[in-house]
DNA sequence: GCAAAAGTGTTTCAATTACACCCATGT
DNA sequence: ACATGGGTGTAATTGAAACACTTTTGC
């Protein structure tokens, strides 16, 4: 008698909107309620089973559709978990993650049993799913750091600051405005526009746009 | 009616040999020859059918044991492939990739219609295998450069020349020794162990090992 | 004019690189 | 003694970080 081993995938959404307490901007994530056995009643990540015709990234493109209503501006294989203690019945879960940009996060429609949470402060999850939460986090820290992802968080248009911000909220960290500017600017595929962001209460800052080679 | 999703692991093993030309430390790896369609005949990397039993990771290791007869010193995931056009049947292969010592190398006993390559020289392999061979050397020659990995290949006792030896055919280039000294030499986990390596023709050098914290 | 962020300049410090030179051993 | 790689010293270059200062807008 052959057991079957089931094969999953699951989806690490990321945005950014503001911490409720700080208000500074920091990663959310949408989690799923269960509502079945294992774990009936718990978090869990985005996920599903995987279709026979279907690409491993496009199943996680199907769950994000799902819960976010959206399109992710980056997405990425995280990792597959195999361990045989994961679950009460096998299962195997190649695991994505993704980032959706805050402009078109405003649009998206929960689906049912979804709700965001600060990604630092994530309830008690289902299976492992905490462990690959903090996995994800960790790989997307690190990532922003010497990868374009930023730009996944950022409009085609954006200004130095606007994209400060958002390493500050990924890394929480503060940074040095001046020096950030030249070693972004250092990258020649970062280009001015020629247009200015107007409507602050200050000086316009100018806008850039990260050519596609 | 439904239709399976097959389940495989599979393994790139690396291991330095001199190279059959130059002479020089290069990177080999096992590769085996399919003895089933689809891709009969061909040449291909080895892996089998992930047991219900067995661990993901444990899978990589008997693959290993089977085909090279020894221990990884290095064993890590690599990527899941699973797209719908890889193979006639629905195929999702969970790819690690290995590294074990020249010491160990040494008493390898290679199994049956199995045969090692300089890794920068495979043939047209069986399915994608030549994009996930190339890939995993991408990965491994750029996480040598900052982790330490390298050491996967030396053994428990080396001197600071034999370390940079394993990176230079790693990522096929010629260091400094001096600046490789000091750079090597700044990370404190690696500590002398008072003796030095003898039977050299010249000065002997000293021997170090990697402070396991 | 004042506040506030954009944007520029400059000084300091640390790390990398290149390369000269001395050391210890086998032959 | 001399060839060979081990090992040390050091100047030049590069890049990161810290921070003072000027510019341009809204109010």
């Amino acid at each position: 008698m052959e057991q079957r081993i089931e094969l999953a995938v699951s989806t690490v959404i990321f945005a950014l909107r503001p911490h409720p307490v700080s208000g500074r901007d920091t990663l959310w994530l949408p989690l799923v309620r269960r509502i079945r056995e294992p774990f009936l009643g718990r978090w869990a990540l985005p996920g599903g089973p995987l279709e026979p015709a279907e690409d491993l990234a496009a199943s996680a493109r199907t769950t994000l559709r799902r819960t976010t209503g959206l399109e992710p501006s980056h997405l990425e294989q995280l990792y597959s978990f195999g361990g045989i203690d994961r679950s009460p019945d096998r299962v195997v879960s190649i695991v994505y993650w993704a980032l959706v940009r805050p402009d078109e996060d405003a649009r998206a429609i929960d689906g049912e049993n979804v709700e965001w949470f600060v990604a630092d402060e994530v309830p008690d999850l289902a299976f492992d799913h905490n462990d690959i939460v903090e996995y994800a986090l960790r790989r997307l820290r690190a990532k922003i750091t010497y990868s374009d992802i930023a730009h996944a968080f950022t409009g085609e248009e954006f200004t130095i600051a606007q994209l400060r911000e958002v390493h500050e909220a990924v890394r929480q960290v503060r940074l040095d405005p001046a020096n950030f500017r030249r070693q972004t600017l250092a990258n020649p595929r970062i280009v001015p526009t020629g247009r200015h962001l107007t409507g602050t209460s200050h000086r316009p800052p100018a806008l850039y746009r990260l050519e596609t080679p």
